[in-house]
DNA sequence: TGACAGGTACATG
DNA sequence: CATGTACCTGTC
């Protein structure tokens, strides 16, 4: 177990701000949320409006060579928030609203899958796919409570059409199958890909999944993804344009600020 | 009942 | 290059 005290950290905010999609509220912790990542069970305990963060089911080492980058922790967020121009007040309050949010380092297999299946689609069936994903497809594993969890489903195991039937993924089943049939065969090696445009060739990801992926799991801060939420806001307080590159390097980080504020903000109408 | 959802591929102007 | 349409499935 880990106690640590990190600014600009928000669990409830990470695992809400639609980023991910294994990492859900524990079923009866409180203030404690759940994750599965890189084939590794944790719990992440955090009570509201503080920043003493507990991860349990991590050693100091994992912590260290895992967790830290998963989690983002050597980016300055603060940084980035500051940077945003005062005098934009959507942005301001967008930023204010999402404060304790961060863009997560997820396993880049994992991300382009769940992306592909992330394409017309809302994130209650999304989260539910994958899970069936993981359930009759991934390696079952013990937790530290001594319950039952799924990793991650290897390509191997998802070049079979028939082995994706049941997490009901639509026309997208072909997209995962055709995907995990090239990385199983060597075709493509996942370390190699890096831009945005190796993500483009591949079937099933256009520029908006190719720009989640790019964030998401390459972890590049510059990647904005612009899907129909994002649309709407540039249309309606930017006049049709967004000022991307006054936030270059870490532009991402300015999209999820928006994009969780609208989400949650049309929630509330 | 049918339109629609955090898109993409493919076919046309 | 801009626009239009089909597409699995679940939900309202």
């Amino acid at each position: 177990m880990v106690n640590i005290s990190i600014d600009n950290f928000d669990i409830a905010q990470i695992a809400d701000s639609g980023q991910c999609f294994r990492m859900n509220p524990h079923k009866t912790k409180p203030n404690t949320y759940s994750l599965i990542a890189f084939g590794i069970y944790i719990e992440v305990e955090q009570k509201p409006v503080s920043n003493t963060v507990t991860f349990h089911g991590v050693t100091e080492k994992d912590f260290e060579t895992i967790w830290t980058d998963y989690f983002d922790l050597q980016t300055n967020y603060s940084d980035i928030i500051h940077s945003v121009d005062s005098s934009d007040r959507f942005l301001m309050a967008a930023t204010n609203f999402g404060r304790g949010i961060r863009i997560l380092h997820q396993d880049l297999w994992e991300t382009i899958i769940s992306f592909m299946i992330s394409q017309n689609n809302n994130i209650p069936r999304i989260k539910r796919s994958i899970e069936i994903l993981c359930e009759t497809c991934g390696e079952r594993r013990e937790n530290f409570n001594g319950e039952s969890y799924y990793c991650f489903p290897t390509p191997e195991r998802l070049t079979d059409i028939n082995n994706l039937a049941p997490a009901r993924l639509g026309y997208r089943d072909e997209y995962v199958a055709s995907f995990a049939r090239s990385v199983a065969s060597g075709d493509i090696v996942l370390s190699d890909i890096r831009t945005k445009e190796q993500l483009l060739k591949i079937r099933g990801i256009g520029e908006k999944v190719a720009s989640c992926i790019f964030l998401f799991g390459l972890h590049n801060l510059s990647g904005f993804p612009i899907d129909v939420w994002m649309k709407r806001v540039i249309k309606e307080y930017y006049n049709g344009s967004f000022p991307v590159d006054r936030y270059s390097e870490h532009a991402g980080v300015i999209q999820q600020y928006i994009f969780n504020y609208v989400i949650h903000k049309e929630g509330e109408k």
